[in-house]
This record gives structure tokens, C-alpha cells and sequence, in this order.
RNA sequence: GCAGAUGUGGCGGAAUUGGUAGACGCACAGGACUUAAAAUCCUGCGAGGGUUAAACCUCGUGCCGGUUCGAUUCCGGCCAUCUGCACCA
């Protein structure tokens, strides 16, 4: 093989040299925004899975270019966040330092790989010119009360004075000193993303995305329609209920409460109070992870209270339980034993009264919990109403006493964006005491992240120990203030970079309205399913959100969607630098050159599904473009020869009809980003070519043509190596300026095909015809086929069924 | 626990979406070239039976059933692996 990491570097530069990728927003084409999600500069160097994101990706943004779109295909980096932060603290390297450095050292192995991008059109959103504009947004929220500010818990860990990420804590322990972690409550910035619920919900059927991917959020969004529904304490307190199964009220034995929920303070009894202090305090020891395990046992008190039913007044206990979640529906539960899992282990438990309200139909005898719906007994009024028509008539009953009413919830939760962390955009909001709550103005932005911080933990937000930076002026008194010292979560970074890619450089605004409207949304945007709940919920969300605020004028931030498989380690596990089992595809490049690693990640895995790494295969990539070197040069040399033979027979016809059949092939194939069988049909085209060639009486013409269509056809896939076979035939351009080729629909006539007939829908034989004829044609040569004749004379034929062109199957009487 | 995905030769993976299962490649075996090896080229390659060789026959897409002239594809029930989510009232 005469290709090399050399020939990468020489395209590289002449890429450069004529500006090849450069993106031209005024074009008359159509445009197709062709996105990969961006990536997070967590070490200096792209991994395999980078690779297996990036690579085929760029051959579709090629592929598509080549096919007459203006495609626009830019790259940038998420790079404000934890790790970098968790490097300083470990190595006392700034995370700017680090962030930097690997952002250098990404992009340079991006164009190593061979990446179509333009980087005059980038985002790193830890530049001020980035996140100035993500202040900004947050404060067109606030104005529009999107964002808000309230109480929450975070995980805490005593011994580091900080607080954690879920994923920094481990089995309720934090990953970095192992001592246990307690929850505990913030003030702190939230955006109502469930404001937009219904809207998130229902437009997913507008968008082309995995069904799977759909399908998580449907369930993250969590729509559950049922009843709020009042019952009042002794002490005329109430406690307000969501339940999906008003149906069974007459089933209530008990009501609970969330441990957080303000009302315990105000119902317990004082015979309890003790009690129900220890049961709080315990259960605030537990991360949230620990509490939502299925492994533990369900636990609670008793309150001492009591609250009526208000369906036929009796009077059931009030307790409390860490099953009963404070941030879902009310945050309190009526508890029917016999209808519901939880709480009949629950009632069971602490000896409970279970009653049952429902019945199966037609059984008598049926085990409890019964979770389904079925007829009610028990119910006074009700019984022998099916469960839908109890739960319509309850809840009207309830409604006109004002004790219920018909309500929607969802699941979704509004999304918390403080950290209490140093590498990330600073919120944009002062306090003032006189004034209060009062956003930075916009000409004051961006409000800059200080350099010269303490971001070691211990016990504050970074942000809070530097004096310079808390204190300011509030801009509405001039009185002294201060400011928020907490950062914003990155998921807010990445949840509108795509809309600041087509006019990145702008400083006036976030971004041009007709050029958001021009450029977006994404065609088609490309990442792992990871990101299926919260960016792309988050990305949605906020498209939605400056939708309604007037910046842009379309409801959907990414069209369609591509998922990539996760190439695991060759033990099948995914790669951790724990289990050792990672794979640098650096040695790789640098033995056999980009393409060969390109097209060979390409063809050894179906995309959307990935797999082990298996290296076996990488060679056979070596000999493929071993052998295409081998055709170049021995097209070159037949150039030379003076014959010159125009005759077009079966040979040349047939070589035609492959060069045909090929395009289209990875031309859908490519589109549906089916890697993997596209280099197969290429594979085919040039065994065909090789075919040819070894015969005698070469039509030169038709040789030439087909070869230079394979290297055309080669190059989103290869692009170095197409640009270097392209230059050893003779051409003075880029094949990347070359247009896709089309089929021929002529050329594509002919050949002969096989009929498979079979008897009782076994094979039995082939009946070979001309493609060219018609369905009617090909059903009389088949009839008067002497082996079909034959089946006919051995059996008796009971039906005959023929698919036109595809089969024919005849069907006889058993023996 | 719930949800989703996947299961096809020794291996990676194809199969026009209900119509010749195993494209393309790897590995392997035999042959050619070579003093030899490597590289390259040609041939074979699901399993079993059968034949001097063919022809041919049977089985075969995780397992068990169903629908159909015909099922890798659709339906029902299992099993295994992977990935998400976490008591959602």
C-alpha cells in the first residue's frame, strides 16, 4: 500500500491551502445542517468513541455536499464542567489551562482524521463570547418567569465541604473520601421546563428520531391523568392527594405524606413529635439514590393524625414514609392496600387495614394487591360500576362538594441549573437589599468568570471567596450588593449551541432571527442514545422556550435523529480505563493512515449497533486499497497503449450495469448511514472492475469512466485517499469538488436474473431469464420451463402463486 | 422491578421489510507463482447424509408454539445478553 499517514498530511495541507471546506452561507443550494454533538475536551485526545461518532458522520456531511447541498457541518466543544474541575483540584492546573490545551490538541486530531469542518464557524462555550450569550438567556428566562428560584436538596458531603454530583456519589458514599452523604436543602435556581410538558410531549410525533429514544421521553415527561383529591385533618388542615385510581377511594385505609412535606410539622400530634423528628432526620440521611433503591425495605411512622375520607367520612391515619416522593404530584398519597404494590408491602408491614373495592368480573376469589381495573365492591353508591366509569363519577361527586377535581401530572421535574461549582458561567443575578432579586443588565454581560479563584473545596461556592467578584453595585439603587456565586449547569451550555454555530461571531445578539431561521433547525444530528432524556429534553425545551420570546421561528431544535453504537473493549465490556480494556486509535492512524481506520470502523460494525473491538479485520482495509492502487496503475498504463476498441458487448454492458447498481446502492446506503454495506458494494464494483480488466479487448473508454466513479464514490468515505487516486489519474481538481455521479437508469437495463420456484415454499430450482422482460413474459418462459413441466407431471397441483418477477411457488397436494 | 434493544456460519456482519438465508469481508483449507517464505492470484468453505465425482435429499436465523402457499422478517409464550430509568401514587 502506497498510502500513508504522509498522504493524509499532504491533503490536509492543500485542503487548507484552497480552502476547500469553507462554508458559504449566502449559497444558492439547499441547505442541510448536518450535526454531530459536540464534544466534552476531557483529555487531549479523541478515543474510539469519538472516532466511531465523528468519522462516519463526516463521510454523510460529505456524501451530501457531494450530492449539490450547501452543506453546513461545523464542530466546537462543550467545555465548561466537572472534570476539568476535578483535574485543577487533583493537579492544581487551572481548568482554563487544561481546557485550552485539549481543545488545541481535539481540533488537530480532528483534522488529522480528516473532518469536512469549517472552523470559522466553532463554539467553545467556556469563552466569554459564548457564555455572555448564555447569560443572557438565562435572563430573557427570568424575565419571562421561566426561571425562578426555590428550594432543593443537594447531596452534601460533610467531610469535603462540597456538594456532589449523583453520579460523584457512590452506593450513598462520596467518591472521593467514602464517608456518607446527607441531603441538604439549597436555594436555587430553577428553569420551568414544565411549563412546556404538554407541547415537549406532543410534538415528538412531528420529529424523525429513534422510536426508542421517543419512547424515554414519553416516559421521562410522564404524563398520568387522575384526581386531586382533598381530605381534611382534625385540626381543618388538609391534605391534598393525586391519585390515577380515584376508583378505589373506598379503599383508602391510610393517607401519607413526604417527609419533607410542610404539613407534617403541622398535623403531628406532640405524642409523636419525637418520633416523627428521628424518622426525618434519618431520612435525610440518605442520598437520594438509597432512598429510591427497590433493595430496602419500606419504612415510615405513624403521625398521630388523622384525616376523613371524603367519600364516606371515615377516618383513616396519617403517616409518613420515604416512598412518597415531595416533588411528584402533591406529595402526599392515599394509600389503598389492596389495589396498589407499594402499599399493600407497606400495610402489611406495619399491620394496616387492607379492604378491597375492586373485583375481577367473573372471579371470586382473587389475590391481593389487585392492580387492575375491574368492577367496584364495597363502594356503597358505586358498587358495580366499572373502575372507568367510578373514577368519572367520584371524581364529579367529589368536585361539586370542591373536595376534587380532574387533573393532569407528569413526571417531569423543572430543571435545576445551579451548581455550586467554580468552571462553569457564572448566573447572572445580583442581590441587593434594598432591591432585591435583581438580573445584571444586559450591556453589564457577560458577567466574566474571575481567573484567580480558590475552586478547592471546602464548604463554599468557589465563586463566594472572591471578593472582587461578589461585590458589586446593584444597577437599579447603586447600593452595594452581591452576587450570585453559583455557575450554571453545562447542560444549559449545550442546550442552544446549535443555534449560535451558522452565526457564531455575532456580539451584538445570541444569534441573527433570520439567520437562525435560515440555518436551523439541525437536518440531521448525530450522538448517543446517553443523551436521549436530559440534553435532548433540554435542547428542545429551550428552542421552545426563545420560540415564545420571539427569537426564532420554528418549534423543534433537531429534525432528525441518528444514534451511533458504543464500540465496547474486545471483552465485550465498555471501555474503562479501570478495566483496561481501552483501544487508542492513535497507533492505528499512524500505521496505516486515517482512511484505512476510517473505512475500516465503517465496515466492521453496523453503526447504529457498534460492538466489541476486533483489530482482525483492519489488514483486509490494508489489501482493499492495495488493490484499488493496483487498478489506478493499471488504468494508468492502459491509457498508454494506442488500442483503441469502442465495441460495448455483454461484457462491457454488464460492467456498465455494476457501475449502476453500485451507485445507487451507496447512494441509499450512505444516506440511511448503512457504512457498512456501502463499502461492501464498492468492494463489489471493484472486483468487477479487476474482472474486466484481466480479459482481453478493454474498452478504455468505458474502463476509465467506470474507475473514476469508483474513486468519486469513494471519497466520503476515504477522503485522502480518493484525493490521491484522483491526482494519480490525471486530475487537476478535488474529487471533493466532484458531483455525485447518478444512475443510469439505460445502463442499468439488461442482464439476466433467476426465478426461484419452489414447491410447498421449498426451493426446488431457478428458472433464468432476461431482467428486461415483463412480468407476463417471465410467467410464460416459466410455464414452459421443463422442470416446472415436470413438477406438474410428479404432483398434484393444487395452486400456483407467483410474485411477479420475484418467485414462483407451486402448491401440491400432500402425499 | 419497569422500559427499550439485541440474539443469523469458526468470526464481523448482509438479506430489496413476508419471497433463492449467509451479500461483502475475516479466518481456514487446497492450488498457482517462488529454491523457500512473505505478498499476490485462483478455487472451496452452514451442518448432516449421499455419490468415484456430480446430481440429489434432510436439517438450519436463541428456544417452544401460531398465522401463511411461503417466516430471519408478523403474532403469543419462554430463555440469554446488553443499555437506560429508578417506589411516579
Amino acid at each position: 500500500m502506497e498510502y500513508s499517514k504522509k498522504t493524509d498530511i499532504k491533503w490536509q495541507e492543500k485542503w487548507k491551502e484552497n480552502n476547500v471546506y469553507k462554508f458559504d452561507i449566502n449559497s444558492d443550494k439547499e441547505k442541510l445542517y448536518c450535526l454531530e454533538m459536540f464534544s466534552y475536551p476531557s483529555g487531549a485526545k479523541l478515543h474510539l468513541g469519538h472516532w466511531f461518532n465523528y468519522a462516519p458522520a463526516d463521510s454523510f456531511a460529505r456524501f451530501k455536499k457531494m450530492e449539490g447541498y450547501n452543506v453546513f457541518h461545523p464542530m466546537g466543544f462543550d467545555a465548561f464542567g466537572l472534570p476539568a474541575e476535578n483535574y485543577a483540584i487533583k493537579t492544581g492546573i487551572h481548568p482554563e489551562e487544561s481546557t485550552k490545551k485539549n481543545i488545541k490538541a481535539m481540533k488537530h486530531q480532528l483534522e488529522e482524521m480528516g473532518g469536512s469542518y469549517d472552523w470559522n464557524y466553532t463554539v467553545e462555550t467556556c469563552m466569554p463570547d459564548y457564555y455572555k450569550w448564555t447569560q443572557w438567556i438565562f435572563i430573557q428566562l427570568y424575565k419571562a418567569g421561566l426561571a425562578y428560584k426555590k428550594e432543593a436538596p443537594v447531596n452534601w458531603c460533610d467531610s469535603c465541604k462540597t456538594v456532589l454530583a449523583n453520579e460523584q456519589v457512590i452506593n450513598g458514599k462520596c467518591e472521593r473520601c467514602g464517608s456518607e452523604i446527607k441531603r441538604r436543602k439549597l436555594a436555587q435556581w430553577f428553569f420551568k421546563i414544565t411549563k412546556y410538558a404538554e407541547e415537549l410531549l406532543q410534538d415528538l410525533d412531528k420529529l424523525d428520531w429513534p422510536e426508542s429514544t421517543k419512547k424515554v421521553q414519553v416516559n421521562w415527561i410522564g404524563k398520568s391523568e387522575g384526581s386531586e383529591i382533598v381530605f381534611k385533618c382534625e385540626n381543618n388542615k388538609e391534605i391534598t392527594v393525586f391519585t390515577t385510581r380515584p376508583d378505589t377511594l373506598n379503599g383508602v385505609t391510610y393517607v401519607v405524606l413526604a417527609p419533607e412535606s410542610k404539613l407534617v410539622q403541622e398535623i403531628t400530634t406532640e405524642e409523636y413529635k419525637e418520633n416523627v423528628k428521628n424518622y426525618i432526620e434519618q431520612t435525610s440521611k440518605l442520598s437520594e439514590i438509597e432512598r429510591l433503591s427497590t433493595e430496602k425495605e419500606k419504612t415510615g411512622v405513624f403521625t398521630g393524625a388523622y384525616a376523613i375520607n371524603p367519600i364516606n367520612n371515615e377516618k383513616v391515619p396519617i403517616w409518613i414514609a420515604d416512598y412518597v416522593l415531595e416533588d411528584y404530584g402533591t406529595g402526599a398519597v392515599m394509600a389503598v392496600p389492596a389495589h396498589d404494590e407499594r402499599d399493600y408491602e407497606f400495610a402489611s408491614k406495619y399491620g394496616l387495614p387492607i379492604k378491597q373495592v375492586v373485583n375481577k368480573e367473573d372471579i371470586d376469589d382473587i389475590e391481593l394487591p389487585f392492580t387492575e381495573k375491574g368492577i367496584l365492591i364495597n363502594s356503597g353508591k358505586y358498587d358495580g360500576l366499572s373502575s372507568e366509569e367510578a373514577k368519572k363519577q367520584i371524581t364529579e361527586d367529589l368536585a361539586l362538594k370542591g373536595e376534587g377535581r380532574k387533573t393532569v401530572n407528569y413526571r417531569l421535574k423543572d430543571w435545576l441549573v445551579s451548581r455550586q461549582r467554580y468552571w462553569g458561567a457564572p448566573i447572572p443575578i445580583i442581590y441587593c437589599d434594598k432591591c432585591g432579586v435583581v438580573p445584571v443588565p444586559e450591556e453589564d454581560l457577560p458577567v466574566l468568570l474571575p481567573h484567580n479563584v480558590e475552586f478547592k473545596p471546602d464548604g463554599e461556592s468557589p465563586l463566594k471567596k472572591s471578593k472582587e467578584f461578589m461585590n458589586c453595585t446593584c444597577p437599579k439603587c447603586g447600593g452595594k450588593a452581591t452576587r450570585e456565586a453559583d455557575t450554571l449547569d453545562t447542560f444549559v451550555c449545550s442546550s442552544w449551541y446549535e443555534l449560535r454555530y451558522p452565526d457564531c461571531k455575532n456580539d451584538k445578539e445570541a444569534f441573527s432571527k433570520d439567520i437562525v431561521n435560515k440555518m436551523n433547525p439541525v437536518d440531521v444530528y448525530v450522538g448517543g442514545k446517553e443523551h436521549a432524556a436530559m440534553h435532548l429534553i433540554y435542547a428542545r425545551f429551550m428552542t421552545k422556550a426563545l420560540r415564545d420570546l420571539g427569537y426564532l421561528d420554528f418549534d423543534e431544535p433537531f429534525k432528525k435523529l441518528i444514534h451511533q453504537g458504543m464500540i465496547l473493549g474486545p471483552d465485550g465490556n465498555k471501555m474503562s480505563k479501570s478495566k483496561g480494556n481501552t483501544v487508542s486509535p492513535e497507533e492505528y492512524i499512524d500505521e496505516y493512515g486515517s482512511d484505512v481506520f476510517r473505512m475500516y470502523i465503517m465496515f466492521g460494525f453496523d453503526y447504529r449497533q457498534g460492538g466489541p473491538w476486533n483489530e482482525k479485520g483492519i489488514e483486509a482495509m490494508v489489501r482493499y486499497f492495495t488493490r484499488i492502487e493496483k487498478i489506478i496503475e493499471d488504468t494508468n498504463e492502459l491509457k498508454k497503449t494506442e488500442t483503441d476498441i469502442e465495441k460495448i458487448e455483454d461484457k462491457e454492458k454488464e460492467l456498465l450495469r455494476v457501475k449502476n447498481q453500485t451507485i445507487k446502492a451507496m447512494t441509499e446506503d450512505i444516506d440511511d448511514f448503512r457504512f457498512n454495506t456501502a463499502i461492501a458494494r464498492s468492494m463489489e464494483l471493484s472486483n468487477k472492475i479487476n474482472e474486466y480488466m484481466k480479459g482481453s479487448e478493454i474498452n478504455k473508454k468505458i474502463l476509465v469512466e467506470t474507475v473514476e466513479i469508483l474513486i468519486i464514490l469513494l471519497e466520503p468515505l476515504a477522503p485522502h485517499f480518493a484525493e490521491e487516486q484522483w491526482q494519480r489519474l490525471g486530475k487537476k481538481d478535488f474529487v471533493y469538488n466532484q458531483k455525485w455521479p447518478n444512475v443510469s437508469e439505460e445502463e442499468l437495463k439488461g442482464g439476466k436474473k433467476d426465478i426461484p420456484i419452489q414447491v410447498n415454499g421449498k426451493l426446488k430450482c431457478c428458472v433464468t431469464v432476461n431482467a428486461e422482460l415483463n412480468e407476463k413474459e417471465i410467467l410464460e418462459l416459466i410455464k414452459k420451463d421443463p422442470k416446472v413441466i415436470k413438477i406438474h407431471e410428479d404432483n398434484e397441483v393444487i395452486k400456483e402463486i407467483y410474485v411477479p418477477g420475484r418467485i414462483y411457488n407451486i402448491v401440491t397436494k400432500k402425499k
